[in-house]
DNA sequence: GGTAGTAGGTACCTAGAGGAAAGTAATGGC
DNA sequence: GCCATTACTTTCCTCTAGGTACCTACTACC
């Protein structure tokens, strides 16, 4: 997935769809980035463990897996502090920052989860006895 | 996860993070889900074959899953023609539609990608010998 | 000497998503 | 009679993301 994604951004061209929003997709929206940026955006730098408070049902084996996959994608700083019981730092990058606009515009779709909940239930409805 | 969507949907507060954008990342950002409404708004109203096609790497049965999933959430519509050999054509919602300013800006953050790709290189270079 | 606390690492295991391939109904064309 | 076409469905299989549980180093504290 690093090697696909690596590639569609050099050649602009990916096999699956031609898509182009497909590689921000990838690094963005991978399962548990939205959370952790958002608890980084929310409540500023902040430690490993409150991370892991934070979000609660995150196991710390996928926690740190998905630090550092935000660290190498310049999305995430770790700020390492080699004390007596060692403290580490993260924090949104500037580059995690640029990610503001595209939250607020998710943010604001949010208004149209009632049409959503109400097409699932309409679906839910009618059901048996579709074309097919 | 479609039940656990509903349950955030309605009482606004998700075990997971209270992250309030993670219903909607669950909705237009579950896998394949981007391609698909990607060439429905950019081709417009289309067959499964034409969608499958275009995709190219997704399996007729995974594309009918997230058809399914996608009709029942609102953001396409089905027209079934019960026809000699059936005929069935897919298109973008109204609701789907409304999420153009998103993909619109997906797409703007893209411009991002290169700082994002510098980023990788670098974090793999230093890589061995850090700080934990 | 035992325990607590931090920030993970490691080994093992499972569930579920997704892929491959074949089947299906209905009919027109050769 | 046989093949092709469409829009799937079904069965079987694989693969990997993620979960569980335990381990690590280092020191302070009791």
């Amino acid at each position: 997935m690093t090697e696909s994604t690596a590639k569609w951004v050099q050649s602009g061209a990916d096999p699956e769809n031609a898509c182009p929003v497909a590689p921000v997709v990838d690094i963005v929206f991978s399962r548990w980035t939205t959370p952790i940026l958002w608890a980084l955006h929310e409540y500023g730098r902040q430690r490993f463990v409150e991370l892991e408070r934070r979000i609660a049902t995150i196991t710390p084996k996928v926690l740190t897996q998905r630090l550092r996959q935000l660290e190498r994608d310049g999305l995430v700083v770790r700020t390492y502090y080699p004390e007596v019981p060692p403290r580490v730092e993260y924090e949104i990058s500037e580059l995690g920052r640029s990610l503001a606009p595209l939250f607020a515009a998710l943010a604001e779709w949010s208004v149209h989860l009632g049409e959503v909940e109400r097409a699932r239930v309409e679906y839910d409805s009618r059901e048996p006895g579709r074309g097919r």
